[in-house]
DNA sequence: TAGAGATTGGTTATCGACAATCGATTGTGT
DNA sequence: ACACAATCGATTGTCGATAACCAATCTCTA
């Protein structure tokens, strides 16, 4: 019978050509991985929160899946998914890959320019960001924190290289951040938005990438 | 009852802790990717493929899922799966990382220092290589300069940034990387092998990223 | 006691089925 | 002839069920 289906509700209540279920739980496990609610080496089951989201596993274990290819889960085989924990060596991997990539990105895009409108908007999201610096609101910080750089490295317009950045700051946050807010350290890492911004606007390449530089050390243990 | 179920015989007849068949599905499909047996811009179906194969739907979908992450296969909703058609503007994408990334690694892996037992690795490659580069051998000479070149990359030890590569390097096979045979361009471009490993085993960084340099060129349109 | 082998508990990997959805095609009215 | 609505065919996206599987626990024997 055409019984109406349990709706399923996502976050948003919006109906717009509705993201598919494994997309909205693409999402909502991601979230929790930031927020901590999923601890890395911890192992969690696909079916489990199928039920809990109250969908079937399909959807559920292809979102899971997806976040494996992209390094934030591993795949262990009949037990379930296990968040990953990133190893000394596996950090400076991502280190060592951010400080080619996202700072050669910042520092073409101080070469190519921008313009005065990019500059505005990336100007409020400094300000934001620093707003937003407090040890008890971690989460939402991190979030525009990484608004802030993904939105300098979009202006290159290579949607490649902003994904494979994305993937790699990603991979830096699931496994604790927090030794930022731990030793107070979030307030000093957002003041230096502002002079990278202002190194941006000038055109100052070499400028742009030591501060980018100096800045990524951040996210190191 | 415990009854033998479907086999599946997949590729290898081999039993070593079996793949699953998603893994099965994802190197048949790439196979045919950079065979050419699936075209760019065509679109597939995984239900289809599926019943080739004598699998079930999901491992299959969840295959052309996997490859739809890494770029080869775009999903179009409740059509099927499109083989990527790379746009100019998408080749100079792939082409402009890796220039930086690419030709970084290998640089890295010159100062860095090559072991007696890898160059001699990595020579038999060059010859194998050279030897396989005949225009009606396309396929399995592809496989070879893949191999020749990731090999090298994955001297540095940095297993992400050789996934990257591999994942560049795919991208760019996809899309016909065929001007290279129409051009007879092909045993140039494998001579071209040689000098860059003397290059690396001398340790001359510097020589070794122009030598690769020039040599990414050839997968430009 | 110690160790091999069976049992258990929980999870996945895979299956087959079906409704929702999309693009193309056909049909209709002006 | 043309715009627009209804229909059609194909494919996915999602579902619920189940056997295969892994790790850990328990049992039995030497």
């Amino acid at each position: 019978m055409t019984e109406q289906r349990n709706p399923v509700v996502g976050i948003s209540g919006l109906a717009e050509s509705r993201p598919t279920l494994k997309d909205e739980a693409v999402s909502i496990v991601r979230r929790a991985l930031m927020s901590g609610d999923m601890q890395p080496g911890k192992i969690y089951s696909a079916n489990a929160l199928a039920s809990q989201l109250g969908v079937s596993n399909s959807p559920v274990r292809e979102a899971m899946m997806a976040l494996s290819e992209k390094g934030l889960l591993e795949v262990v085989r009949n037990r379930g998914f296990r968040v990953v924990e990133l190893s000394p060596d596996d950090q400076r991997e991502v280190y060592d890959l951010r400080m080619l990539i996202e700072v050669t990105a910042v520092g073409r895009v101080a070469d190519q320019g921008v313009s005065t409108e990019d500059g505005q908007r990336l100007a409020t999201m400094v300000d934001t960001t620093l707003a937003a610096a407090r040890p008890d609101n971690m989460i939402d910080y991190l979030e525009r924190d990484q608004e802030f750089h993904l939105s300098m490295v979009q202006l290159l317009g290579n949607t490649r290289m902003t994904k494979i950045i994305e993937n790699l700051r990603d991979q830096s946050r699931v496994s604790g951040s927090y030794h930022l807010a731990e030793r107070g350290l979030l307030v000093a890492s957002a003041a230096e938005h502002g002079p990278i911004l202002a190194a941006l606007l000038s055109g100052n390449r070499n400028l742009v990438e030591s501060l980018m530089t100096e800045h990524l050390s951040y996210s190191l243990p």
